[in-house]
DNA sequence: AGCCTCTAAATTATCGATAAAATGAGACGG
DNA sequence: CCGTCTCATTTTATCGATAATTTAGAGGCT
């Protein structure tokens, strides 16, 4: 496995937010492992700032809730039980459903024009192999969709489970089939909201979280 | 008013928890009313601690919520509108109602004792107008209620809910008749935790957030 | 008076250095 | 051979000082 060391990050400058980003990605992408520890000189080298930045950096992923720090430890990437995924998801699908039912439909042409093209941009990164554009035009897809309910703090904590399940999803960015079947499922969605049944579309929100899920407890359970 | 500069906090030594922790009740209590600036040198002054540690302690009151910060500019007690209220209290009563609904009936004794020791202490705390008291144990009473649903996710975001509302419970700390009205409605509670009708005590659990919140956007409205 | 500009004061952001704590390796005694 | 005690190393926590930014107000111009 690839380890934190062989990354390195020159040219770019580099403030904490910037870092969080980029360890966000490299554990959906499963280049970080949970478990790993992230020492504080490590990031130092890596996206050559100051030990400040790269401590905030690491409060910043903490409080993102994909870091977990202990005193006089420091940090390693959170890795979750079985248990804390279901949790998880419990509360996940808790969110997305009502936001779903909270959205009045049918929803505006503007709305659904904004997600249409973001729903194409997504396939096209889908069809590219582009996994980097994937994730990101993904969740910018469900934010806008969920966005719609109008309750920007429901939204945020839509937002912060996202995160908190991003290591339970990097399983299902490996394979061009789930992704395809979760394109779809976008495309579905976009149907629901020209239609005026909360209640599908609120259904088909909470399918659309099962296979990565389904995925992820499958295989910590065969291991 | 108080200003900031009126508390003193001499003897006591701060890390940048116990300080977070101050300007919580500060705000509860009224002290602190919503849109004051909270600069760093007057927590400096105030607790006596380095700059790092007020600095800190900024940024934990930021991600817990309850102070908003602008770059270079500092922070200020975040102050809610009436639409953010709304937004706020939609979600609470969405995280309450359902942890409410996934608590296992009857309740184990065990938890009905725990609950009956932190109701009479509330009591007590209530009858004798020590609002510290009160808002300590009724927070504590909430959590270990919703605690019983099994989902440590699900209770995490409850209490992130229950400091964002920390301004709008304000309010009713001050009349001693609503408090014995909250302290009544847990009564309740725990005699519904000894049934079987999760419904029943979910509605008890939404119900019972409502007055708070009444109040505020009443106040807000009329001035 | 109204308005712009420039300066000084206040405040936050950043830095490099030092202190404190945990970790692991090797020495020593049982 | 095993435990454990000490010390060197690694890593995080804290500090004081300096840099950068914003804010407010004085002074001058039309």
């Amino acid at each position: 496995m690839q380890t934190l060391d062989d990354i390195s990050e020159d040219e770019i400058e580099h403030d904490d937010l910037s870092i969080a980003r980029a360890l966000e990605e490299d554990i959906i992408f499963g280049r970080l492992a949970p478990g790993t520890r992230l020492t504080e000189d490590t990031l130092l080298a890596r996206f050559h700032v100051t030990r400040h930045f790269a401590r905030q950096a690491i409060v910043q992923l903490e409080t993102m809730g994909i870091v977990v720090r202990e005193r006089n430890k420091g940090a390693t990437v959170r890795s979750l039980t079985p248990r804390q995924v279901q949790e998880i998801y419990d509360v996940r699908e808790l969110l997305q459903r009502q936001a779903a039912l909270w959205i009045p439909l049918p929803a505006p042409d503007e709305l659904i024009a904004e997600l249409t093209a973001l729903h194409e941009e997504h396939g096209r990164n889908v069809e590219a192999g582009y996994l980097r554009g994937v994730h990101e035009t993904n969740d910018k897809f469900h934010l806008t969709l969920f966005s719609a309910c109008g309750n920007s703090h429901l939204v945020q904590s839509i937002e912060l489970y996202m995160r908190l399940s991003l290591p339970v999803r990097a399983n299902s960015m490996s394979s061009k089939e789930s992704l395809r079947i979760s394109h779809e499922h976008h495309r579905l969605m976009i149907e629901m909201l020209k239609g005026r049944d909360n209640w599908v579309l609120a259904q088909l929100c909470v399918d659309h979280l099962q296979p990565s899920k389904k995925r992820y407890l499958a295989y910590v359970s065969e291991n």
